[in-house]
DNA sequence: CTTGGAATGTCAACAAAGCTGACGTATTGT
DNA sequence: ACAATACGTCAGCTTTGTTGACATTCCAAG
């Protein structure tokens, strides 16, 4: 890593310079990149985008969930979402229940198609990062994970740590 | 992080669940929200987007790069990067001169205007991932590094290891 | 030397997916 | 009764990706 001669306690105080912040940056970008390929791949020929994705994979996360949740938790305003989503619906991968309790809401729940697909994009990511994790060993996922959360914005760590630590 | 009752040899050899997996395709898109929400930010009171931010930190990253060079780095198509490029060379932040050796060639450059807002939106890039690093320490910043290289496509891969290694 | 193909870069037109703003409807709660 | 909330939709714009067509330059085969 060209560090020369620098010894491990000089690393732990040098390894916040520049030089090694831009390089994480470097990282993130082209990771990012492997990150969506897979999945893009597959959608690109079923004209769906990233955006179905990311609702579909929700969807999945938190069955049930209101369409409010969602965009709170994908950042997008509700007309970019809805579009999707009324696609979605329209294919017959999603569908939309008015709420008992409350039935201004509609809850959100994947059809045995929609299922379907959110696994073969699931299966098609987590191959890579499980084969990322297999490489890179179990100490260095903690500290992946670490990073990444130390990274979100405080909003996003909560929806983050909540479905992380959800019990249902 | 509520690994419970897992003992260290446990955990090696139960990380690669899926649960697992999948928290880890959250954190990156949780964290990558966080990664270029500064930047965006900045970005947006000028009227440019991400993809002049791409474009402007390669070339400071590579002074003197081709265009095709940056395409392959970048992985989108010519034409795309072309428009960007435009409107940076006429607002005056990046210089493109003909190649010497190859009259075909443009060889990219910073002007002092881009490379002033190439600190702007580094700096603001940097603060959140050094703050990042520094909550996590250098060992979980080792980690990360290699996980985020093991996920990447093999010729991304190339280009930051190529980059990575530069010593010019 | 010429000529035809490969490589580099530019222009035009189109698509996906984000955005703002305005508006309508149903439902809830004060 | 009325204001606020949750959702859907229309219209129009921006960014950034795409493909197709084209100009310029280089190089190598004839």
């Amino acid at each position: 890593m060209s560090q020369g001669g620098q010894s491990q306690s000089g690393q732990s105080l040098l390894f916040l310079t520049d030089e090694q912040v831009r390089k994480g940056i470097e990282a993130m970008f082209f990771a990012y990149r492997g990150f969506t390929a897979d999945p893009d791949r597959i959608l690109q020929t079923k004209a769906y985008g990233r955006a179905h994705h990311r609702a579909v994979h929700f969807i999945h996360r938190s069955p049930g969930t209101t369409v409010n949740n969602l965009l709170n938790i994908l950042g997008v305003t509700k007309q970019s979402l809805n579009r999707v989503l009324r696609t979605l619906i329209a294919d017959g991968l999603v569908s939309s229940t008015v709420g008992r309790a409350d039935k201004r809401e509609r809850h959100l729940h994947l059809t045995d198609v929609g299922a379907a697909l959110e696994r073969e994009l699931s299966n098609a990511q987590r191959d890579r990062m499980r084969s990322a994790y297999r490489r890179a060993g179990p100490e260095a996922v903690a500290g992946f994970r670490e990073v990444l959360e130390a990274m979100m914005d405080d909003d996003m760590r909560h929806h983050y740590v909540a479905i992380k630590d959800r019990t249902d």
